[in-house]
RNA sequence: GGCGAUGUAGCUCAGCUGGUUAGAGCGCACGGCUCAUAUCCGUGGUGUCCGGGGUUCAAGUCCCUGCAUCGCCA
């Protein structure tokens, strides 16, 4: 058997997160679990590279566009092997074999008649990337970045979708398995309930050159699905690759829910005009909430991978995520949900569990996993014993569910049977009777046996931990290759095997509410590295030195643009005098809604004249830099109305 | 507005085709053990199974309806 799994393909305009984090240790997890399993397996992941807020984000750093994608990709590629994560491919949009195996797929499509040219023309989102709707826009805005639409009138090139939707709608109802779960399966049926539309494809060169260019018409470049959606063909060779066919036949795409339509729709009507199978299966999965709230960068909430990493360790990490969330259903991170995981769960039952039976082992059996006595096997024995029997089939068949933390479940049972096991057979008391020698090696083996059983399972979880695992139970690299259908079997331990004394594997963590490690907006990381640079260069001011700001809240009373600066504004304060101050935030501000504002401004700034303005004065205000690269900034204010003029200090 | 999902112990959730006193983990309280990471084991729940109505010998489980939350679509 052979088994190919892909993460989407991530784009970059962002820094990896928790949600990235999430999908990819999850494909990862299913791949290992492939593995163990005995299969062939090809993982691959990779990044999105092409369009127009790229090219935005490049050139506002002031650098090329190939420049900003190397940059971040890499920074995704980094972010991998800290989550213990194994792919055999990492692929590129802007690679040179993708980019020409996707002019050959559309050369294809349009020599085929499904690529046809033509015009249209309506309300344009720059940040969506896309035509809304008249319904969709709120008044007169894009809901989602709060900036009137441009009005484009403009000419294209469309994909014949609409013309594969009666055998998607088949397709998708003869396989049930082919998106799930099951309620995402319902989502698309729903949708492909009404007549699809064809989907347009490209963007002229004059507005977009970051792109695939059409091989057909050179004034356009490809517009994101189909140079995207095409990654999971061209990463395995498509069209003659040796090893094409044989992945191809079993794709699984693993995506999170804010990309089903293009993967459930777009994706399986163009593979059909190219004239391939569709893919297998399609696993979607939520969104990680953080403490009840959605995870966005405006409120500053992002989880970054590596500051969980740093936290709680990889393992702890794998484990949390894998175990908290129903695949499909969005949940909830929290520093108490990881820390309660942590010490419940990894420390106490499986930590403790390990380190008490290597323990036994090693002070009752001098280090060496003992024989096993046919005739003095007991009830628990064999409770235990079929215990874990039952516990790999559940594994098996939730883990290729996708029901990880069902999965997990069912190893956890075990081992809490397990912790019971030890109480009721009390090898420390047999220890003590040398009449019960042989119940005590029977005990201490089938602890060694269980144990090496669980290791097994929890690869594909915890590959760190279970390694750590392996070479304390002596199995070294059999274990490395071993698989379920044979390893999984009772009776695999090796009689006389050393066993090591235990390290701990997982600590307890204290249920500190502020964990100083934990995840914090990179912002504030940011600050902090400033703060200890200027200790370290005695950059403190004294109180004296701070005095000498005079710092006050003006009233705006009045705002105006200024001609040929568009960064800039005149404002007339109160303050309680009259004044004058501009203030570079014309980007972030319309003068309207600043009539009125109290904003706290530094009143003793020595005058410049900006524009030919005279400014007397400074405005304060926060500024963010957002991972796409453009910036928000907000007014510093008063928490509530105060007299004009006053003093803050 | 249309379609759909969800609503069960303090928290997170299991409860398939209706059938004895509705479950698990966490947390909490008490007791026990000592091999172990102050870990482990045992005991402890009078829960309006969202509200209302209905079908049935029997409903958390089916039907209708209302409310709440969420998702997709428009």
């Amino acid at each position: 058997m052979s088994t190919y799994v892909t993460t989407p393909i991530y784009y970059v305009n962002a820094m990896p997160h928790l949600g990235h984090a999430y999908t990819t240790i999850v494909t990862d997890t299913y791949s290992r679990f492939r593995r163990l399993c005995g299969d062939d397996v090809r993982f691959q992941t990779g990044t999105d590279e092409h369009g127009e807020k790229i090219a935005e984000a490049a050139a506002k750093d002031g650098i090329s566009p190939r420049e900003y994608v190397d940059k971040i990709s890499a920074r995704f590629q980094a972010t991998w092997p800290t989550l213990s994560v194994a792919q055999d491919y990492t692929i590129r949009t802007t690679d040179k074999d993708h980019v020409k195996t996707v002019q050959d797929i559309l050369q294809q499509v349009y020599d085929n008649g499904d690529i046809y040219f033509s015009e249209y023309s309506g309300h344009y989102c720059q940040g969506c990337e896309r035509f809304l709707t008249e319904k969709e826009l709120v008044d007169g805005k894009c809901p989602d970045h709060q900036v009137a639409p441009k009005q484009i009138s403009e000419q294209n090139y469309f994909f014949r979708m609409s013309k594969y939707q009666d055998w998607l709608v088949e397709h998708i109802k003869a396989n049930p398995e082919y998106i799930t779960p099951e309620r995402y399966r319902n989502e698309v049926l729903s949708f492909l309930s009404e007549p699809l539309e064809d989907l347009c494809i490209s963007r002229p060169t004059s507005r977009l050159t970051w792109g695939i260019p059409l091989p057909f018409d050179d004034k356009f470049v490809t517009y994101v699905w189909f140079d995207a959606l095409i990654n999971y063909l061209t990463g395995i060779g498509y069209p003659n690759g040796p090893d094409f066919e044989k992945y191809w036949s079993v794709a699984e795409h693993v995506i999170a829910k804010d990309i089903l339509k293009p993967h459930a729709i777009y994706w399986p009507t163009m593979i059909k005009a190219m004239g391939l199978p569709p893919y297998k299966r399609l696993h979607v999965h939520g969104y990680w909430n953080v403490d009840e709230t959605k995870m966005s960068k405006s409120i500053g909430n992002v989880i970054r991978p590596h500051d969980l990493i740093d936290a709680y360790g990889v393992d702890t990490v794998r484990y949390f995520v894998l175990r908290e969330m129903s695949f499909g259903l969005d949940s909830s991170f929290s520093t108490e949900a990881i820390i309660a995981r942590q010490n419940s769960d990894l420390a106490n039952d499986l930590g403790n569990l390990f380190s008490r039976s290597l323990t036994m082992i090693v002070k009752y059996a001098d280090g060496k996993v003992p024989a096993p006595d046919q005739d003095q096997i007991s009830e628990s024995d064999r409770e235990l014993m079929l215990a874990l029997e039952k516990m790999l089939v559940t594994y098996e068949q939730q883990m290729q569910q996708f029901n990880f933390h069902k999965a997990l479940q069912a190893v956890w049972e075990v081992i809490g049977l397990l912790n019971r096991y030890i109480v009721t057979n009390a090898p420390w008391e047999l220890a003590k009777d040398e009449t019960q020698a042989k119940r005590l090696n029977n005990v201490l083996y089938s602890l060694a046996e269980a144990l090496r059983i669980i290791t097994l399972v929890l690869r594909p979880i915890m590959p760190d931990a279970a390694e750590k695992m392996a070479v304390a139970l002596g199995l070294g690299e059999a274990l490395q290759k071993a698989t379920l259908p044979e390893a999984g079997k009772w009776g695999g331990s090796e009689v006389g095997t050393a066993i090591s004394s235990p390290k701990q594997l997982f600590p307890r963590m204290e249920k500190k509410k502020e964990q100083p490690k934990q995840a914090q907006p990179e912002q504030s990381k940011k600050g902090k590295k400033k703060k200890e640079q200027q200790i370290t260069e005695d950059g403190l001011v004294t109180f004296d030195q701070f005095g000498k700001f005079e710092l006050r809240v003006a009233e705006i009373t009045a705002a105006d643009t200024i001609p040929k600066a568009d960064r800039l504004l005149k404002l007339t304060v109160l303050a309680p005098e009259k004044r004058t101050i501009v203030a570079g935030i014309a980007e972030h501000y319309s003068p309207e809604e600043l009539i009125g504002k109290q904003v706290i401004i530094v009143a003793n700034l020595k005058p410049a004249k900006l524009r030919g303005v005279l400014s007397q004065g400074m405005v304060l205000a926060a500024k963010e830099k957002l991972e796409d690269g453009t910036e928000k900034l907000v007014l510093s204010t008063v928490a509530g109305s105060i007299a004009p003029g006053s003093r803050v200090a």
